[in-house]
RNA sequence: UGGGUCAUCGCCAAGCGGUAAGGCACAGGACUUUGACUCCUGCAUUCGUUGGUUCAAAUCCAACUGGCCCAGCCA
């Protein structure tokens, strides 16, 4: 896949390559750092790709770590899903899954380190009061009038919000850096709270937690990550995380790098809008098919190898952008082409007799399981008098350029035998209830000897073998203007999801396991849903439909 | 009238002083036992704007314009 494909270095590469040139580092080592509070989504998934990706490119290791520094949005059931996903996606942490809350003693006695140094105190303001003291965008904060206590009032203090001496909320620990910065983080930043909440890893060890911007460059720090990347909106913290290391005295402290999240078009993306859907019952949970979390992405049929060469395709930069869904559908597409058996399957059957085609007799025939890779073998289909053919292959009026099936037309049956429709058969409110055709044995297997043209092929089922499946399409699920309205509210496109009951599949696709996919010919990519199944039935969820450049108006 | 950051085709994105890569999308055409796939072809005289430096600028300088982020005891 990257044969011809010149692949430029990004900037972050440049960066890391510099600092290897310099000798700022001899190694290379990242990190996934998310916060247990949700799902992962595919934004996420840039991230565990790119920072895996770099760690295997320098020859370096790669951690999975979560930043569980505020219980109050945790769960242990976001952290079980967030390893799945990770290790889904092939970003292998090997044994290196670690918590932050793993690192609350050391990062309890760099605060006690600050404070010696004189560069922490004990802050009794209120939230209100810290919040009118930090100023605005355009003009600098007050100073606090605890930012004098001695240096041993603070230990003391600070030990008491340790044990539990203080009621939640009422004091803080708040680095001493200048109240007058442009930069508000560096307004004295508060790092540490007092919270009794009971923590997903530590319990009730601990009363105080650690904010994020103390806290993250010292878990950095600790495993030895050279390279701390994360997204745009941390740039302006990026002082205080380095003030954070140098202070702490860290010896070859960790460099931040920000990227720009990556958005893509007609989908739902971030996990405040994901989680309402879900809340209000639009969707049917965090992996519904329609949405984008890697669960989701998984449960439609996307394969990892596809989100990374969608990641590979979309590049990192510092642009704000919003990827065209299109790439995505081309990356599965891409993916699954040479690696899936095409498959015969009806999705709106209709059905062919064959009127002088043998009474009772029913012939097996060969047919490749994907004609441009003959390693995935071969299969037979049986064939006979009574078949099913999709609704759409036929047209008793057709318009001009149609060349399916229609009264008087020769096709192709695929794999089988050329057909000449004859005629069809209605019921008394004259819907189509069969067609007719005639077929000639000499085109068996789909050739004629004469060399006699059809223009079209069409897809077909046996009728007396097919078996009965659901097959649920879907579409983006907002709008394609449909970005946020001012309300907040999503204009959500009511046809994201259709649900067809009674779908004919070829009888080996009755035993297809979960999360398996094939090309049903001419509609698409389907796969194994891996939770529903409707009495023994399987149900089939379209990953991406096929390129059309035949559109029936 | 704060600070940070970004600006190259409809969407991503290379480029880093020497005269605009590539992918997606789109449009033609060839081929075809999937109107799929594959294969050709086309698709920015122009790089947010305006000036300047230079033999030469998307690349350097200046000013402007526009977008995004920051005033959680969230991450």
């Amino acid at each position: 896949m990257e044969n011809e494909r010149t692949v430029s270095r990004n900037f972050i590469e440049i960066a890391i390559d510099k600092d290897l040139e310099e000798g700022v580092y001899d190694h290379v080592m990242t990190r996934f750092p998310p916060e247990p509070n949700g799902y992962l989504h595919i934004g996420h998934a840039k991230s565990i790709l790119l920072n895996y990706g770099l760690a295997q490119q320098y020859g370096g290791k790669f951690n999975l770590r979560f930043d569980d520094t505020n219980p109050t949005k945790e769960k242990t059931e976001f952290v079980e899903s967030i390893v799945d996903d990770v290790r889904w996606l092939g970003a292998d942490f090997e044994d290196r899954l670690f918590f932050a809350s793993d690192y609350f003693d050391t990062m309890y006695e760099c605060a006690v380190k600050l404070i010696k140094k004189g560069l922490a105190f004990v802050c009794d303001l209120s939230a209100d009061e810290i919040r009118e003291y930090r100023g605005t965008l355009t003009e600098p904060g007050k100073e606090s009038p605890y930012r004098n206590r001695s240096n041993e009032e603070n230990l003391r203090l600070f030990e008491g919000m340790k044990n539990g001496e203080f009621e939640d909320g009422s004091r803080v620990l708040r680095a001493k850096i200048d109240m007058a910065s442009p930069n508000i983080n560096m307004r004295d930043p508060v790092i540490y709270r007092v919270a009794r909440i009971t923590h997903h890893n530590t319990g009730d060890k601990w009363c105080i937690y650690p904010m994020y911007d103390f806290a993250h460059p010292i878990e950095d720090a600790v495993e030895g990550i050279t390279h701390s990347i994360c997204t745009l909106e941390f740039e302006d913290h990026r002082p205080l995380y380095d003030w954070v290391v140098r202070e702490c005295e860290f010896e070859n402290p960790p460099r931040q790098i920000e990227f720009a999240k990556m958005y893509l078009t007609n989908v739902i993306t971030g996990k405040r809008y994901i989680k309402k859907l879900v809340e209000d019952g639009v969707v049917d949970g965090w992996d519904d098919p329609r949405l984008v979390t890697v669960a989701a992405l998984r449960r439609r049929g996307y394969t990892p190898e596809s989100i990374r060469l969608f990641m590979e395709l979309t590049g990192v930069s510092k642009a704000n952008s919003s990827v065209d869904y299109a790439l995505l559908e081309y990356c599965i597409r891409e993916d699954l082409k040479l690696k899936r058996s095409r498959m015969m399957a009806v999705l709106h059957p209709v059905k062919l007799i064959i009127d002088n085609y043998p009474d009772g007799q029913t012939e097996m025939l060969p047919i490749q399981n994907n004609t441009e890779n003959p390693e995935l073998g071969s299969r037979e289909i049986p064939f006979s008098k009574e078949l099913y053919i999709d609704a759409e292959d036929f047209m008793e009026e057709p318009p001009k350029k149609y060349f399916r099936m229609f009264p008087g037309n020769e096709v192709r049956l695929m794999n089988a035998y050329f057909v000449t429709c004859t005629g069809v058969d209605k019921d008394a409110d004259g819907n189509i209830t069969a067609i007719h055709a005639t077929y000639d044995p000499e085109t068996r297997g789909g050739d004629s000897p004469d060399g006699r043209k059809v223009k079209g092929t069409i897809h077909w089922v046996n009728a007396a073998t097919a078996g009965d499946c659901v097959v649920r399409l879907y579409e983006n699920i907002v709008n394609e203007d449909g970005r946020y309205n001012e309300d907040g509210s999503l204009n959500l496109n009511p046809n994201s999801l259709t649900v067809i009951e009674h779908a004919k599949v070829e009888p080996l696709l009755m035993e297809a396991k979960p999360y398996e996919s094939f090309q049903f010919v001419r509609s698409g990519y389907f796969s194994v849903d891996p939770k529903d199944s409707k009495e023994g039935a399987p149900v089939y969820n379209r990953v991406v439909s096929l390129k059309s450049s035949f559109k029936l108006n």
